[in-house]
RNA sequence: UGGGUCGGCAAGACGGUCGCGUCGCACGGUCUCGAUCGUGCGCCGAGGAACGUCCGGGCUCCACAGGGCAGGACGGUGGGUAACUCCCACCCGGGGCAACCCGCGAGACAGUGCCACAGAAAGCAGACCGCCCGGUGCGCAAGCGCCGGGUAAGGGUGAAACGGUGGGGUAAGAGCCCACCAGCGACCGCGGUGACGCGGUCGGCUCGGUAAACCUCGUCCGGAGCAAGGUCAGACAGGGAACGAUGGGGCUGCCCGUCCCGUUCCCGGGUAGACCGCUGGAGGGCUGCGGCAACGUAGUCCCGAGAGAGAUGGCCGUCCAGCCGGUGUCGCGAAAGCGCCCGGUGAACAGAACCCGGCGUAUCAGCCGGCCCAUUCG
């Protein structure tokens, strides 16, 4: 689980993120990253919809896509704000895959972030 | 032993690892000095349906919560309850050998409407095939045709056809008359709080169904909802229009009644924070008493979610019950089978958001009990 601080909870928040920030799509999942000021927490938020499953699936989907996140957090990742959206597959995978998924589209920004945070001050 | 029927229980256990929320305590940081943040420890942390949101209440606000109309809900009787469309008991009707189950259980001489198909005819009388009588034509006759009349017993249709059976009666027939039966109405007696049941006497001899069609009768119902509502903090920018008391608005859609009065509406602008409400209640367990029961009552014991992008978890392992498969110079047994052993599986429906009482729906694999029927043995 995630911490109070490593959580987004504001309405503007998601909707600044899901917009300007880096998609990343997967075959059940599509995250969106975007930098914060360097030495920040990392921050994650989600979205499930109704159309992944009923309450008990769309809790199962969002616990382990908290879980996923707590250990890319250990594996210290920072100065990001992340929205991961489940799709309706999601509720049909299991725990490896979404885990492989999710760690991979992080991994993948890491690596492009330092490089979109110098185009924004660009800008 | 098999089949059926009704009800109840439970919604896996243990461990490893990484975590979360409320509250409490300790330590530390910050500051506006009692808040906030961080760390550590401790307690507690989803369901029988938390679900659907279909009923009924509590609670809150609408000034008071008044009367009538309209509208809605309900409908055997008696009881239970805060209340109900719920629950219990009983009655009536229907189904079943039975346990038991089912009925959206008021009213069809207040009125209006409808009754498909078939059938002559579907509601107030009428008569298709028939039956009978009279007249008449043809014919030796039997009989056939036509006209007038009397009938509804017989035929066939239908969910339903103006009672049924037997006898008398008649030209043929008919409750036309009689007996019994069914049904209707009135009265009387007995039992029951009552719905109603049982018995008797008499009457006229017989009347269709549908109210889940309108309708009639009786009972009940004000509206909106915890985003209710309240406290604090904070922000902004005003402008226009209408009516101004024979007016406007609120209280329920309308009327009465009543209350308030610089009120209402439109455009534009600003907030979308914190706290209270927020969980101990028509609460649950056990025992006694009252009651057929639902339930009530007394004593005693126990209460441990309260989030706010929303905690109660992710991953892994071992195992129980059960289920599936296998197999054994294994045990019991005549056999079927049961037990032991090995392997696999080991799970369903589903997630609190103000709180209760119901109803409805979903639910893998199970366990326990009452009753009924059939069969075998004694």
């Amino acid at each position: 689980m995630l911490a109070k601080a490593n959580r987004i909870t504001s309405a503007d928040d998601y909707r600044v993120i899901v917009r300007r920030g880096a998609k990343v799509a997967g075959a059940h999942t599509v995250s969106y990253v975007r930098s914060r000021e360097s030495g920040t927490d990392a921050r994650f938020g989600f979205i499930v919809s109704k159309k992944v499953g009923g309450a008990v699936r769309r809790n199962l989907v969002r616990r382990r896509l908290k879980a996923v996140c707590h250990e890319a957090l250990g594996d210290g990742i920072s100065d990001v704000d992340v929205v991961v959206r489940a799709l309706p597959s999601a509720s049909l995978a299991d725990w490896n895959e979404i885990r492989a998924e999710v760690l991979g589209a992080l991994q993948r920004r890491r690596a492009r972030v330092p490089a979109a945070a110098a185009q924004e001050k660009g800008e």
